[in-house]
Parts: C-alpha cells; sequence; structure tokens
DNA sequence: TACCAATCTGACAAGGATAGTAGGAAATAA
DNA sequence: TTATTTCCTACTATCCTTGTCAGATTGGTA
C-alpha cells in the first residue's frame, strides 16, 4: 500500500514551492535538479496542482510557479488529494456500491478507520509546518559544524 | 494507496474462520463461496497466512483450515503484515538506504507519521473485535425483522 | 516583427504488479 | 484404493506506473 510518485514528487515540489515562497516565479527545472527528479516527468503533475488552485503558473520568459496560498494555508492532504484522490485502503471505503455487501462489512468498517487516521495525519499537517521542520533539521546540521 | 485484493481477502478468510472458531476444520471451497472469492485464487494467499502461523491446516478427506490461535489473539495487523508487508506510504519509511536523503527528508518524517496512525488502528483490532461488531450488525438486522 | 524561454499537451513504450487460471502432486481418511 | 483436500508450479492477460519524446502554445524581450 505505497503512494505513487505522484503523491511523494509532488509533496517535494510543493515543499521547494514553500521553501522558495515570497521569491517570485520558480522554474520547474531548477526544482527538478534540486528534488532529483526528471523535469518532463513532473510537467505532468503540475497541471494537476494547477487545477487544484494549488499553484499558479506563468508561461513564457520569465514564467514559473508559484504558490497560490501561503504555505500555512496548505494541507497537506490538500496536495495528495489533487494527485492521488482520497487515499482509502478499498475502495468500497468511498464508493459502497463496488460491494454489494458493503453495507454488513465489518471490514469495511476497518478500512474506514485506517482511512480517517490517515486523513488525521495529513489534514493536521501544513506546508508551514514541513518547512519549519526543515529549517529546524538544517538548523541542527549546521550547529553540529560549529562545534 | 490501495491495499491489494490479497489483504482484503485474507482479512476475509480470517475473519470466516474466526466466526466457524471451534466448528472443527473448515473448508476453503466453502470459504470461497460464503465469501464470494475464486478458491483458486484463495490457495495462493493460505500458504502465507500458514507461514505466519496464523492458520492450521491439513490435508485429505476431513481436511480444511483453522485458527491457529483463538480470536482475540491475532491482531489485524498480524494478518495485513502476513500478506501485504510493512503498511508504509513509501518504501523509505521502513527501508532508509532506498533514498540518499532519508535522514534529512521531512517527508518522510510524515509518511512515517502516516505509517505509525495506520499501525495504531490494526493493532487495536482483533478478530474477536470483528466478530462481535459482525454478530452486532446482524442482532440488529434480525431484530429489525421482529419490529 | 523575430526569437527565445517556459509551460502545456498528447502519444507512446517499457516494465512490473495484480489477479487470476490450470494442472497436477502430495497427503489423509474411509 | 479411492475420494477428498491442501499444496505447488507454471502460465497468462490486463492494468498501472513511470517515465520519454516531440511538438504546440504562450509570453517577454530586442
Amino acid at each position: 500500500m505505497k503512494l505513487s510518485t505522484k503523491g511523494r514528487y509532488g509533496t517535494q515540489v510543493m515543499l521547494d514551492l514553500a521553501l522558495h515562497h515570497g521569491k517570485g516565479r520558480i522554474l520547474l527545472k531548477d526544482i527538478a535538479k534540486r528534488q532529483g527528479i526528471s523535469e518532463s516527468y513532473l510537467e505532468h503533475l503540475m497541471p494537476l496542482l494547477k487545477a487544484a488552485k494549488l499553484v499558479n503558473s506563468s508561461r513564457g520568459a520569465h514564467g514559473g510557479y508559484t504558490l497560490a496560498k501561503p504555505p500555512h494555508g496548505v494541507k497537506l492532504i490538500d496536495i495528495i488529494q489533487a494527485l492521488e484522490g482520497t487515499l482509502a485502503p478499498a475502495e468500497c471505503v468511498t464508493t459502497p456500491r463496488v460491494c454489494r455487501r458493503a453495507k454488513s462489512c465489518v471490514a469495511r468498517d476497518i478500512w474506514t478507520e485506517v482511512k480517517d487516521a490517515i486523513d488525521k495525519v495529513l489534514e493536521s499537517n501544513t506546508l508551514q509546518d514541513l518547512v519549519e521542520r526543515q529549517r529546524e533539521k538544517e538548523g541542527q546540521k549546521t550547529s553540529m559544524y560549529h562545534i
């Protein structure tokens, strides 16, 4: 039960944009380089993030991407939802009609609890939280070099 | 991010065995019929459950399967672990070496939180809990007919 | 205008995973 | 010995993932 690269790469992209928030338009080329991901593959994810109104884009010279909202306004679940759809461990959770027995199925109740637990984590973390964690880690790293 | 049929079918099989616990050996054929799953496909899952010591089997006439432990002794995570392996949303959570940046990656911290949240749900539910939920639902159903 | 830089779009393909089916071997009870 | 049942191996069809590639479109600049 893994996320696809869409969800993972997309999160990296959004985090990269958050780290550069307020510094103007960011080139996908640069994000791809920093994150070590194929640019031409990322090109397929960006329209999804744009459709979800998570990023703004502009074409042409001096074009690039920016966050559509400040980092504290973007929950991780928004990103995952845009790229992977709903994160339920079984389809019957969100689409009961796929299984005739859905209503009376106790396994489905468990899969629903699992989905809720996942959602709770992704609801309660924003890009701002990630940015702060990252800066904290970087702070620890440099202070180590200062010993 | 879905469970495969292994995890889902396997849970149904284990629940079926739990519902018939104490009634002797259960035929896979009957489980398959009750749960509406191909028997020949289920045959592939059973060795995994056996290897994890969750079921006992005996071949030949009057053979069949039984739970290896009472229903309250089997956590759902045991079943899922046997059939799907660890439920982490990204491989780097359990195998950091797959990504050079794992140690400093804040996304990985989130994926770890997600994994822990999933585990917590599956740790805290046993087959006995499922059996009770099921009987409760069935009770409601029959009492409705009695109105 | 002409040109360049960047996003956007669609077609295509390799590879792997999933979800089975089929056939028979091995074990066990009657 | 026969019927029953689990067990094991091989095979296949289909779908999804993860890209690559080529070009269209848009916008800024000289």
